[in-house]
DNA sequence: GTTCCGCATGAATCGATAG
DNA sequence: ACTATCGATTCATGCGGAA
């Protein structure tokens, strides 16, 4: 956490950014947030032409131009041994997949990112539909970059179970599983974390295998809860200080409150920045273990 | 099937190129072949298998400029309606992902050819290994290009058993279900529902679980039966020709000939080659997976 | 208090039709 | 010609109510 030393008395506080929602958009805030500040960024931005009735929709041909500048300020906020989770999928133009999202990536790469990895997220109950050409778009890239070679990464808290659990083993720990054993006299998740103890636990891979969420939110993105709660886990501790640019209805902010770390969300349509308002506000801390 | 009048006798004989293994480098064989010949090329290039060692190893910083030449050569030789199936990964370069898998796809839509689709093939059994910064890789890329946009798919080929919500839901048919097929369709509604009712099989997605053939062969390569498989079944009928200009110990000639399709292979290894030749002796015509 | 079962919905894409 | 809109297609999941 960063902390900032009071002008009057001396003694450290807060940041103004901690814990608090900005409906606003994210080229106005960022600008405004000191470097260094954050151990994590994950976010889903809009893709290029998607929500565009909520979000206006860029144009695929000035997707990388559009981002371009909003990375160099997250880049900036990023401590500098934090990671920037960037969920994103590229979408069918004129039947083919266009190339934003990997021209974005080496662009980025011009601006300083490092591209230390690319996570396949396996999103078990995609789109239906039925075209001559394609099937169903069942995955999306969880684009890691980083600011540098060397950067905090804690895989104990990931590991899995091995045996019967390997194949659904995101599944079992999502977020909606936790809460609900949680409502249960609070006995149930925590009774079946004790039964893994003494057990095998291994290293997930780079696939991540998560159902999207289709309701329960307004937001027309299926983010579900389990992802960021994933990456939060994977590289933050207890107390450290999450950012998500593109917030929409909250979901990194609450899967952060929810592990005991804190949040910074921006989102400028002010019905989404309500709606993770009172989803946190129902959020307790530390709900999600 | 490409036939050839012969031109002692004016009957079509067979292309001598049907059914062949070539002990050479792709690029001395494939000027070779005639315009317009395969119906499909299913291929997993150094790298891609950490064949590195065997092929002498190109450098990432080269590699565009290795394939791009071959990859001319592949187009010419694909029918126009025909596929271009490249399993590739790229390789960890000082940390992070290297970018010459990227620069690839967009030299290749320079060239022509039509990024048509990203498939993901998820290795459910992926090299053991930790790294401080990473976890193991557990998918790769299989790059669907084609020289034009309509193609030949076989999509029914590759349908997959219903998901085992089916069972309770396809019993009693809901009514909301004909509601709101009836609202969009208009005067579908009838049809639809007998277009579930029996169902029992649906199209996959773009994501493939195949677990990797471990030390099966003498060669190092990962590359399962099962994928190559996969994408001739899609992408051709029987008596079709499939080509694997790296073909290493013979897996997609002998996915081709199990399934009543021809094939050409060009492996540069004789060794490899002798291995590929012993696998087609014992496998049959028709043998299926 | 469990389990079962009905049901709405989703970062989609294509092809035809209209302007 | 070239762009914008619209209908058709399809399947896994979590939630809530019922047994």
């Amino acid at each position: 956490m960063l902390l900032l030393p009071s002008p009057e008395t001396g003694v450290t506080q807060e940041p103004p950014f901690r814990d608090r929602l900005y409906a606003d958009a994210c080229e106005n805030i960022l600008p405004t947030l000191p470097n260094d500040s954050f151990d994590l960024i994950v976010t889903s931005p809009p893709y290029a032409d998607r929500r565009r009735h909520t979000y206006g929709g860029i144009a695929p041909d000035d997707y990388v131009r559009w981002f371009l500048p909003l990375a160099a300020e997250l880049k900036r906020v990023l401590k500098p041994d934090g990671s920037f989770i960037l969920n994103i999928k590229e979408r069918v133009v004129d039947g083919e997949r266009h190339t934003y999202v990997l021209e974005l990536i080496m662009a980025l790469r011009q601006q300083g990112w490092r591209w230390t990895e690319e996570y396949c997220w396996h999103k078990k109950n995609c789109y239906p539909g039925k075209w001559p050409n394609r099937f169903r778009d069942s995955w999306e890239r969880c684009l890691h970059f980083t600011r540098h070679k060397d950067f905090k990464m804690y895989q104990e808290a990931v590991m899995v179970p091995v045996g019967e659990w390997a194949g659904s083993r995101l599944k079992a720990l999502s977020a909606t599983d936790k809460i609900r054993d949680e409502s249960r006299a609070g006995s149930g998740f925590g009774k079946n974390v004790s039964n893994w103890v003494g057990r095998d636990k291994v290293y997930p891979t780079n696939v991540l295998h998560m159902a999207t969420e289709v309701s329960n939110q307004r937001h027309s993105a299926a983010f579900p809860v389990s992802l960021p709660a994933w990456f939060i886990q994977l590289f933050t501790r207890e107390g450290d200080l999450v950012l998500d640019p593109f917030m929409g209805s909250g979901t990194t902010a609450v899967a952060a409150r929810s592990l005991c770390r804190h949040y910074t969300g921006i989102e400028k349509e002010a019905d989404y920045c309500d709606i993770a308002r009172q989803r946190l506000a129902t959020t307790a801390w530390g709900s999600g273990l």
